[in-house]
DNA sequence: CTATAAAGTGTGTAAATTACACTTATTCAA
DNA sequence: TTGAATAAGTGTAATTTACACACTTTATAG
């Protein structure tokens, strides 16, 4: 038994990546220059056409490769874009990823297909091309709800981070603002970050302690029913 | 400015729908029962191959009109799977869709493609074809988290229905037990729901009260900072 | 009219969430 | 060296929400 699919059926599929960082207190989102028609000479998300011997994931995966030279982030599937007329050369649906990443540990080097590549604040986006920006909306919204019952803020954050700058960056990110002790609180008794014993140095006024997430705990809790929720 | 996309890049992309009932105290699954090669006579998700002069929602919409003759759906996307392998007759992109339909109000008619179409509990499920598996575990997931957090179930039940029909559907879905007394007191207390004066008749024991499912409700309360959570 | 079956209802206790303000540790400049 | 500036760090009482728990009511069937 042999057949082949009809080519009237044939399209090409995309990915396209909402990668956010976060940074002097603002959620951030990283944008290439297109070096490349359509829209070149526009900022857009950083995607690229899948070729056929490569998995969907894969491709994702090496999009974010390509253009920050990581392995090992954070990753996931946010939603699949189809409309007939989104892309002006034919028929192209796109698979749209987010990542997170820790802006500070890495720079970004833009990759062959764009002449360069930028972090701006999320309320400084340019417009986009394609249907870029609604991708945008549906990654922050999934990154709102997200990070609320999963303990991902983390993965934005340096290895060692102060409690402030946890909070910071949920009350970036969530847009709303937290008391400080009940904050404080609610998270250590989660126990899923621990005092490292080192502190912040060199800033002009009380040291914050520095603490760091244990990514075991969450999976063992996990066991035993527990669920994140900030 | 025109150009096209290279054919190394075409990929045919399709639509595979998890369609939820319940009845009997039962999650159920429609399957169909496959008409044509590849995996001729198994029972399959229902799914189609998109034509290219079609959006990608309308598609999966079309699946489930041509199956069950219903319009007005509740339907969502769930994921895209794109392992390389996954048809055996060329690279295939699937995007899964979940749909929760009135079970007892609709008679399902297998379409073209299908010889015949049946509802499967949950739990009853026969081995699947391509990753269909895969997607209807992705599915079941996605249901137990989201019935927690939107008012959703109330698209499985009938128009009118008890709080024991909705309570019996929670149980099943999530699988645990709630307290009566618990569960009413606090769905009640959202007020998404209201007695309609009605009651069911011709039961062997006390009739229930029948109620009804406020659309607009959720809406309103939704922009007054509400969350549903049950 | 009695048995059966499921519907319907309230209260006290424990746990979680919220509101709220001052003290501490460090740097910098006078 | 000392005081001003800056952000870190900390506890408790009040309120709200979640949880555990058992009997009464209303219908039908025989």
């Amino acid at each position: 038994m042999e057949a082949n699919i009809e080519s009237k059926f044939k399209a090409a599929v995309s990915v396209d990546n909402v990668v956010f960082g976060f940074d002097n207190n603002d959620l951030k989102v990283l944008l290439i220059y297109r070096g490349a028609e359509p829209y070149k000479d526009c900022w857009a998300l950083p995607g690229d056409l899948i070729s056929l011997d490569q998995d969907l994931e894969q491709s994702a995966e090496n999009v974010l490769q390509n253009l920050t030279g990581l392995d090992n982030i954070y990753m996931d599937q946010i939603h699949t874009f189809g409309r007939v007329d989104r892309h002006p050369f034919g028929r192209v649906f796109t698979v749209a990823y987010f990542a997170l990443i820790k802006i500070q540990d890495y720079l970004v080097k833009p990759s062959s297909w764009a002449e360069e590549a930028a972090w701006f604040p999320i309320n400084e986006v340019p417009e986009l091309p394609f249907d870029h920006m609604e991708i945008l909306e549906y990654a922050k919204d999934l990154l709102k709800n997200k990070i609320r019952h999963q303990p991902i803020g983390f993965e934005l954050l340096p290895k060692y981070f102060t409690l402030t700058e946890i909070q910071s960056l949920y009350e970036a990110i969530l847009e709303t603002q937290f008391d400080t002790r009940n904050f404080r609180k609610k998270l250590l008794s989660m126990n899923l970050i621990v005092d490292t014993g080192r502190q912040q140095k060199e800033v002009a006024h009380r040291p914050a302690k520095l603490y760091k997430y244990i990514t075991k705990r969450y999976a063992q809790l996990q066991q035993s029913g527990f669920s994140f929720d900030l």
